[in-house]
DNA sequence: GTGAAAGCGCTAACAG
DNA sequence: CTGTTAGCGCTTTCAC
């Protein structure tokens, strides 16, 4: 019996049809059918086109594990999935996934999701990278001290990252990030604009590298307009408690009429002290957060925030794969996206 | 030269180590080292133990593509990875991912991603499927109409929903889900015996079978505890403007003490709307929310909600793919789960 | 218990 | 432009 005989109805073959079925149908080798999927330039049109039918009528698919085996090649992105922290306004990590999954599926790649082990960051990349499992990494934590960049670079793996390498001036991996001191002179210049002068800044501890980036963009702006910053910061830990205790003795110290924060989450504690203080936002005193978080959307005072473009971001790192993955001579080491800023009446 | 001499330093070999690898620097047969792997109970202790041993210093790891294509698997589970809604609070499909995740992990499999086509929603499932590149589906938008669990019925594809098949009583696919009724009936409860007794419910339209589902819960408990809900529920569309809508017509007409939630979006529309009217959330009027979104979690006044049980279900998730796919007795079709209620300051 | 042979479905290399 | 040959690395028979 012909393999092609197993079709039943509109139902899925009991085993899918091969290149064989294929090529026995329309007459052809099996090389040929293969060119017609993957070099259609090299045949006579008119076979090509008997081929495409015959594949359409058989619903023929290449078997991914026997095109794999072969060419040493998964069609498989990594990327290691952790899960958004309880508590905190960052969702961004899911905006993100989405677009790359989107941008992979325009070049053919899929995205396959794995876990991260706290105890050794590694061991999952390792497992992968050496059953050969996947084509690429994109590694999307790259704060300070992250070991994992740096181990796939001595491994010789395919990997591009999501963010700066701040703290390793040896790192020669490609790497897509967005231009957060710009988004935060952005906001910045957007409550100048509006008329404020005394604006604070509400940002994250001093280790933080991205959390300084930021607040650079505040104090540039700032003196960039004439105006002082003194009294004006405050370095906390990223949660609304420590953003709503930060606001309020930066409210009795230096009056702000103005909040620029690092997050969402340190927003909405600057949020909650004006509730406290029944001070409305946008009107007495203008807030803005950072990520456009879903909370920033759906809060009832539309918090104006700063907006990555993650979908762009996901593109270039998809790019940048492309050229990693081809060997392409590499252009750039890096490139830095511009952030926007989603105006709401909070501001 | 021998392939395992390829190695060098602690990098990866240029090309992986493979079996014959192995067998040969073991002195055994590939055989047995693929005994080793995948029956050990095969091999005598001794060399069992030499051939780990082997297989340790060579970081030997069997190649995906060529085990796959043996055993026609792959080990990898497809995931639709639809955004989440901009404007909307519902960030739980992010948790659920990473639940599912880990809970494949445990048992050898991968998560893989690929986008949704809007205009044609089988298209994905279907290239996937004919490709042999998954091993099964898990589908999580199991809405009404949704003709996605239809056809991989039909095509006899191996998937698991996440949602009830409301809608179609033919369906004879394994499914979890969770008891959303009973989550709401938890939250009025919780509220009558905070005293309250003119508990509103801020629903979905009528064509959303979990929106029905959730308000019975609602109805069910006011009257099971001799309370009226005469004029004290609405149906609008899940965004934040309606749900604020919704709360003033109430508040004006049935004057309400508290206020039940399909959503946590709709939520907060009625804390909006307690905001403009100087009302206190928790003190002067309760609310509860569904989901436990990042949103209920930051907001400066805590939103008490329904929370799902997304690491059980995605666990349950797992149970039955594994009985899907190694042919057991299926025993259950359906599992239903209980969420809870993550009790905060708004009630 | 261990080893030899075969072949999963595909594509790279070459011959015609 | 098309066909033939070989083999990717693994696991499933089946001998020994």
């Amino acid at each position: 019996m012909a393999r092609s005989d197993q079709r039943n109805g509109g139902q899925l073959p009991v085993t899918p049809p091969t290149l064989a079925d294929v090529a026995e149908r329309a007459g052809v080798s099996r090389q040929t059918v293969s060119n017609a999927v993957n070099n259609p330039d090299l045949l006579r049109p008119d076979t090509l086109e008997r081929v495409r039918q015959t594949i359409a009528e058989l619903g023929y698919s290449p078997n991914r594990a026997a095109r794999n085996l072969r060419t040493r090649t998964s069609s498989l992105i990594g990327l290691r999935f952790a899960p958004a922290q309880e508590g905190t306004a960052n969702a961004a990590m899911d905006r993100f996934v989405h677009s790359l999954v989107e941008a992979s599926e325009e070049v053919g790649y899929h995205v396959l999701l794995f876990p991260g082990d706290d105890e050794d960051p590694v061991v999952g990349y390792d497992n992968l990278l050496r059953s050969t499992a996947v084509d690429a990494f994109v590694v999307t934590d790259t704060y300070l001290g992250n070991p994992q960049a740096a181990w796939l670079s001595q491994q010789r793996a395919p990997f591009v990252a999501f963010g700066r390498p701040w703290d390793d001036d040896e790192a020669r991996h490609p790497w897509v990030d967005v231009d957060g001191a710009a988004g935060i002179r952005l906001a910045t210049q957007h409550l100048i604009d509006r008329g404020h002068t005394r604006i604070a800044w509400i940002g994250w501890r001093k280790d933080s590298p991205i959390g300084e980036d930021r607040r650079s963009g505040w104090t540039q702006t700032m003196h960039d307009n004439g105006l002082s910053t003194t009294g004006l910061a405050s370095r906390v830990e990223d949660v609304v408690h420590s953003g709503a205790e930060a606001a309020a003795v930066l409210l009795d110290s230096a009056r702000p009429t103005a909040f620029v924060c690092a997050s969402d989450t340190l927003a909405m504690g600057v949020l909650h002290t004006l509730w406290i203080r029944q001070l409305a936002p946008g009107t007495d005193v203008a807030v803005v957060g950072f990520d456009d978080s879903q909370v920033a959307q759906v809060f009832p005072v539309g918090l104006t925030s700063v907006r990555q473009p993650l979908e762009d971001v996901a593109v270039e790192i998809v790019k940048a794969l492309r050229a990693l993955l081809s060997h392409q001579p590499v252009t750039e080491r890096g490139v830095l996206l511009e952030p926007t800023l989603a105006i709401r009446e909070s501001s």
